[in-house]
DNA sequence: GATAATGTCTATTAATGTAATAGAGATAGA
DNA sequence: TCTATCTCTATTACATTAATAGACATTATC
């Protein structure tokens, strides 16, 4: 999976419109502005989103964008699965498919690339744009609150090892 | 993060070793064959496992590659770190901290995708050679042993949620 | 030391995907 | 009607990825 600029910009306008739910529609323009992302490429974006009813328009003068759910009711993985795609950390899920009928060695492989994946939607599934926007916001209370379904909570260990922060 | 083609091929490259441990310098073709890859594009990616030291190569007629180290002491992470780059689920991460540093409102969202990465990388580090190839390979034993730090095991849950595995 | 087998290295290409832009059209409010 | 706004299609520039080609260097073996 991979989180590409056009998706990072869709979670950037979506937290904008959080910000400003109930607030009545706000412009392309005013988003593109507020949130600095370039206008007409910021249209495509919320043409998809639009398309997949996770926001509404009006046209017109008066016009713009706004959530058609709550925040709490938006969840980040369905975003992201909108402008990127599968959450699966492999390209062609067909082709890996494939290969593993054709071997049963690369199944314990494939399996690996499952369980990433499933990790990476537990949380993209259970943190919702009020989680990350709004008021409310704070980096510190997530994990702690607001995990719709209850038995989840444990599933998705705060604990961080010190040897896996290992990016640059 | 996104595992590449060429990081697949990686891994199938490594198994393939892993698999003829101990059995000597194994041909590029050799690898190609049983693996079935483009024998030009594998010999690039032996080259890359060769400089960054995962595996050896022996020059000249009966010269091939073989592992540096047993197939329990490869983690995944370290070859798809190599060949894909971070395991963090977003391109840039230095536009990405930049973003962040300008604006406080998207700490918790960078933070989501740090947790993302986290977990990937949870698993991939815990994952070595040994316990997706070779003989003894079966996907049903992951997780329940070849954890090589003790504390680690109850770390990451091998539940899964029924909706989390929506992908296609 | 000649020969054949093999890894090393650099360059190039083709295909694809991504980010972004342009502009004409449709709709709604004033 | 006029103007502001969303809608939609096309196009472009650029970067990345996957793959190929070919000359070169090294080693084993006869």
């Amino acid at each position: 999976m991979k989180i590409s600029q056009k998706g990072l910009y869709a979670l950037q306008a979506m937290m904008m419109l959080g910000r400003h739910y109930q607030q009545g529609a706000i412009k392309i323009r005013d988003i593109a502005y507020e949130e600095n992302l370039p206008e007409k490429f910021l249209e495509l974006i919320l043409l998809e989103l639009k398309n997949a009813r996770i926001v509404e328009s009006a046209r017109g003068a008066k016009g713009g964008y706004q959530l058609r759910r709550p925040p709490s009711e938006i969840r980040l993985s369905e975003v992201i699965r909108l402008i990127d795609g599968p959450l699966a950390p492999f390209g062609d899920a067909e082709q890996l498919r494939a290969l593993i009928d054709r071997d049963a060695e690369h199944r314990a492989l494939y399996q690996v690339f499952l369980d990433v994946r499933d990790a990476a939607a537990r949380i993209l599934e259970n943190t919702t744009l009020a989680d990350i926007s709004g008021p409310g916001a704070d980096i510190s209370k997530r994990g702690r609150r607001q995990r719709k379904k209850k038995q989840e909570a444990s599933v998705l260990p705060m604990v961080v090892h010190g040897n896996v922060n290992r990016e640059k």
